[in-house]
DNA sequence: TGCTTATTTGGCAATATAACCAATTATGCC
DNA sequence: GGCATAATTGGTTATATTGCCAAATAAGCA
């Protein structure tokens, strides 16, 4: 259903939408990372790391492999951070209030 | 700061990731909309909408313009709606659990 | 087996979100 | 001014998220 879809691509989204796991996914994107050397990165505690790769683990964003004792984290689908280049936009505008019609920053059918 | 470059980019997600913010932009991205068109489309309560519209707006994506006793929200940066094409991916795979190297579905510099 | 390292899970407290109703503000019309 | 319509804001309750500590689990090594 259309309803369950929206309801899905909101769970992405907001298993994004928080800044360690904004750190992670940047950091993930370099390659596989295991909860260590994320801890190293953003810096919380490691169940804190932990709970939130199982966030994103949960979205469907990352995957794990487990390896000897650690565990290594790899996106699941890397475009993912293409985003940004839109999110950016967002961020940046300050004086456009009406909508544009141009491509802005992606390729196809904005509206 | 690159951490508050992250926090911005993170407040965007976050706005993004509810269903019925969703289905509110998506109605906005075919051009504007005033609260009451929105309420038709998502079915909550008036203050409910009006609620996930300040949500939106916070956040930089949409903006709005009083006319009449209407007010009209309309997108900021329209390609916000490009990433699904990403998003759907995410939800998409079930079978690889692998890093593709591959560029996806957008253009340039996934990893 | 016992010890160390890596990670996850249980439990808890603080804070944030979401939704509703009721009340308020703002605009237009008579 | 007085009334109707459109939208926002105050207040409240239920629920979810976040972050930490402590405890549990899993794997490798002596």
């Amino acid at each position: 259903m259309d309803e369950e879809r929206r309801r899905q691509r909101a769970a992405v989204l907001k298993a994004m939408g928080h800044p360690s796991r904004l750190a992670m996914l940047e950091a993930i994107a370099g390659g596989e990372r295991c909860v260590g050397e994320l801890q190293a990165v953003v810096g919380s505690d490691l169940s804190t790391i932990s709970r939130h790769l199982a966030v994103l683990k949960n979205a469907g964003i990352i995957g794990d492999r487990k390896r000897g004792q650690q565990v290594f984290y790899h996106l699941r689908v890397p475009c993912v951070l293409n985003f940004f280049r839109c999110v950016d936009a967002v961020l940046g505008v300050e004086s456009l209030l009406e909508i544009q019609d141009d491509g802005c920053c992606l390729p196809a059918r904005s509206r």
